[in-house]
This record gives structure tokens, sequence and C-alpha cells, in this order.
DNA sequence: TAGTGGTCTAGACCACCAT
DNA sequence: TGGTGGTCTAGACCACTAC
């Protein structure tokens, strides 16, 4: 029935878990013949490890248990934690530093800061920025916001603007949308108090963290209203980044519009 | 002294190669003290693995030898080659399937058409498209060129240029750079003459495998030349994508500058 | 049925880091 | 010195694909 019987060794089905991977493996289609659904072990270790991150039990930044606890923890082998962890540090949740241990990512970090900001002065340099607070109130979700956000229309939703200016140059304007549920502290004074990147704050905050996003890119002509927030003449070329950000379990948590000025910064992006 | 000496199990100091590992970690730094360069066998192995791979030994399309064999011929166990080959395997130069082999990654597959062409129509499908040759032709490399494809400059590279048509919609002009020298056969006839991919036609006839690309993206507006390519009026805000694409050892060998219009297609972009 | 890659284990040893 | 992650091995078994 569930994926742990087709593991016949002995310390395999005696695997006996807090929370038992059965459970976990067992949860996909029952009555369907010929469709197997197994689900490695490495796998299930992996999911019950995602949902300790999940619910907060180890804090970003610090460290996990090692893998030998863990191995103890779930009764299985040390090289299945291995396994789990190695594909949870391939998705950037995790951070194995050699000798020190194994720990919970953070956006609070050097490392991390432009992992999301893709934007390189000409010299190809992640230059340092200031981030100015333009506007933040809480109103009824827009349905293109909606949308995307898999909120019902009219549920309450933050909406941030901000500019970054590198230098003396601005060259980033954002409309940052955010589920009001998810962010009821957030206030204008909170925002402008706080310093440094934002995915930063909203994981130490308020217990969200974007662990990836996807972005559309384009070329458009700045309007009036965006040129005026990026110095720049109405009609100048501008790329336009629509990026949806993604919590645990793919949960759609950010909307973010952003219009960057290309003239000596540009996009990175690395294909392979 | 080489890496190797570390590995003091028998099988360990015992491994010889057709092409000495030793030889490999002994490259680097000789005289450094507490400079270890430590290479993991896996990672030696990786390097002669990749070797057969540039050197043609296994064509693209074709499997190479079972984890098995390739674990008798450099002598280790199968799991280093295990971990050699998923690494290989996650730079996308080999492509695994369970049952049937490892075979090496080509670009003339479905799969990975879409890989070094990030634009989507605004309904998310990858849609096909028809390329039409405007140019091809041989000249000396100007100074812009000769240098990211670190030619000296005056050396001779070949000059395409060609449009991308979705439908009705010609929405990408590309003017595409590559060194004369490695691709002495390339003709207008030929290239009129292929439909596919470009890189699946530069891996079967010239032996250049493209293995990873960096992209430099701007929004500006469309010069005259560019604006009748596309149809468009001249000052519409484009999408710029300046790319240089590598092949093994990290080898520039294509220069590509695209503009594209994206009032009804974006380029995509994840982020994790 | 035979061969491939995929999973899992147990144990040994190494490199790195803190103390 | 002891603990962490990292490497390597040997062997067993599983899932998938072909013949």
């Amino acid at each position: 029935m569930n994926a742990l019987c087709s593991n016949t060794r002995m310390n395999r089905s005696s695997t006996i878990l807090s929370k038992s991977p059965a459970e976990i493996a067992s949860s996909e289609q029952i009555g369907l013949p010929h469709a197997p659904t197994f689900s490695p072990l490495y796998q299930q270790i992996k999911a019950l490890i995602t949902q300790s991150l999940e619910a907060g039990e180890w804090k970003p930044g610090a460290p996990i248990p090692s893998e030998v606890e863990l191995a103890a923890r779930y009764k299985v082998s040390q090289g299945t934690v291995r396994k789990a962890i190695s594909v949870l540090a391939a998705e950037n949740l995790l951070v194995r530093r050699q000798g020190k241990g194994t720990f919970v990512a953070t956006h609070s970090e050097a490392r991390a800061q432009f992992r999301f900001l893709r934007l390189l002065s000409e010299e190809g340099a992640s230059t340092a920025y200031a981030s100015h607070l333009l506007e933040c109130r809480r109103l009824r979700a827009p349905a293109e916001i909606a949308r995307p956000l898999e909120l019902k229309p009219n549920e309450p939703v933050i909406l941030i603007k901000r500019t970054l200016q590198f230098g003396e140059l601005v060259a980033v304007f954002d409309e940052i949308w955010l589920p009001g549920n998810l962010f009821r502290g957030l206030t204008p004074e909170r925002l402008a108090a706080y310093h440094g990147p934002l995915y930063g704050l909203f994981e130490t905050e308020f217990g969200t963290r974007m662990i990836r996003a996807s972005e559309k890119i384009r070329a458009l002509a700045a309007d009036a209203v965006v040129a005026a927030a990026l110095r720049v003449a109405p009609g100048h070329p501008l790329l336009n980044v629509e990026r949806v950000s993604y919590t645990y379990g793919d949960k759609p948590v950010e909307v973010r519009r952003g219009w960057y000025v290309t003239d000596t910064f540009y996009y990175q992006n690395d294909l392979s």
C-alpha cells in the first residue's frame, strides 16, 4: 500500500517516526492500479525536515541537529539523512559548513543578498544600495493581484512602494504586494526603521521565508509616475520585472513589480 | 605531494588510471605550505569523464558506458563513479535514464530546446518559431567582439543575423558572432538548409557544444535598423540580451546580441 | 531474464573547525 | 581532542527498461 512496503529489509519496515513516513507516502492515490507512487526514504526524511523548518523548530541562521542525531531521530542511516540534507542544501533551504554543522539558510546574510536582486553595475559589481520608502498602506486586493497571490478578491493586502538608489543613481522603482493576513504588524514606521534586505525582515519578524521566485521580464516605456520616481523622461525604456515569490509548499506570498533603469546597470542571468 | 597521498586505504593508493589522477591533482601549486589542494576522487573521475566528452569519445545523444564499466575502467567503486556522474548530470552535460543508461546531453532534443531561449508567450507557453536568415558572412573581429571571445583583434569571425518569428509576430532579432577558426565550414547555404536549434547544428557539425551562457539584459529604444527588422517603430522599447556562451573549460565560443519585442512575449527567469 | 540506474546501509577514514 | 560534514567502499536490494 504505502511506499515503505517495498522496502523489505527489517530496519526499513520497522521505521517508526513521530510522524510516520507511511502517512506521508500513502497520501497519494489509492485505487489507481499500476501507479506505484514509490517515494524514496530520503525524500520522506526531506519532507520531515522541511516540516520542522516550516514550523520554525530551527530558526534562520541557527544550526540544525547533526546528521548522526537526525539519523537516530528518524531511525535511518546517516547516509539517508545526508542525501535528504543535500537536496535541501541544493534548494538553498539549508547551508552546510564542513566541520561546523548544517544551518538554516537566511536572507540576512551577505551571501544571499543578491540572490534575488540580479542588478549589476556596468563593471559587473553588485553595488551597495539605499532603499527609500515612498508609500506603505493596506487596501483590498485588486483582481490582478489577488489572482497570483491566490487570495479572494477584496482580501486585505499591503502595498509598498519604494526606490533603490545606487550611489547617486535611482535605478529601481518597486511596487510590493503582500497578503495582509500574513504581515499583520507591518507598518510604515516598522519598515522605515528597518535597514537591510526586506526578505530578512520578513523571515525574522513575520516568520515568512521566501524560497523561490519566478520573474517575467519585459521592456517598456516609462509612464509619468514611474518616470518621476526614477528621475527619467517619460517614455524612457525601462526593464519591467514582474515577480511572484513563494514560500514553503509553493505558496505565493509576494507579488513584486519592478521598473529598472538599465542605462548603466544590467540584469544578470546565467543559463546552465 | 599529490592529492591521493592522503588517501591511505590500499585500494586508494593503488589507483591507477590510463591518465593518472595524480597527474591532475598535482598540477596545482607545489611549494605553497598549508595549501592542501585536496581533490576528492570523484572530482578527478569527473574530470576524466569530461575529457572523454570533450574529445568526442561519446557522441551527443549516445550512451556512455555503464557505471559498473566505468568503475572497472577507473578502478574505483561504483559509488564514486555515481557521484561524478551525478555532478555532470546536474550540470546538464549528461542525462540519466533509469533502466536505460546515462547519455550525453544534446541540444537536438525537445527537452533542451528552450533552455537557452527563455521567451514565452503571454499564456506562458513556449511557442514554436521559424528562423529567418538575414545575413551570414566572415569578417575580422571588431575589438568589442574579440575581447569577450578571447580572440586577437582582427582574427576571423562569422557574423550571423537572423530573426525569429512566432506565428505572425517577428519577436527576435539576433546578431550571432562565432570564432571563424572553430566554424570553418559554416556557410550561408549550410545555415539556410538547416532547420532546428542552432546549437544542435554546432554540436553535430562542428563539434562545439555550448555548456553554459551568461546574459546581460537591458531595456533600450529600437534604432532604425533593428526596428525595421522587427517591424516596430524606431524608439520602441526592446529587451536587449547580450549573451556569451561557453564550451568545455569555460572557453567562450559565441557572442550573441538579441533584441526582443516584449509586447506579447516575456523573458522568463526563475530565482531559487 | 538480464542489465541499467536508484536507494539504503554500515563502517572506515579524511578534512575542517572549535576547544 | 572531539565533533562536524565529506569521501569512499562493498554489498544488498529495488525500480525501470529492454529483449
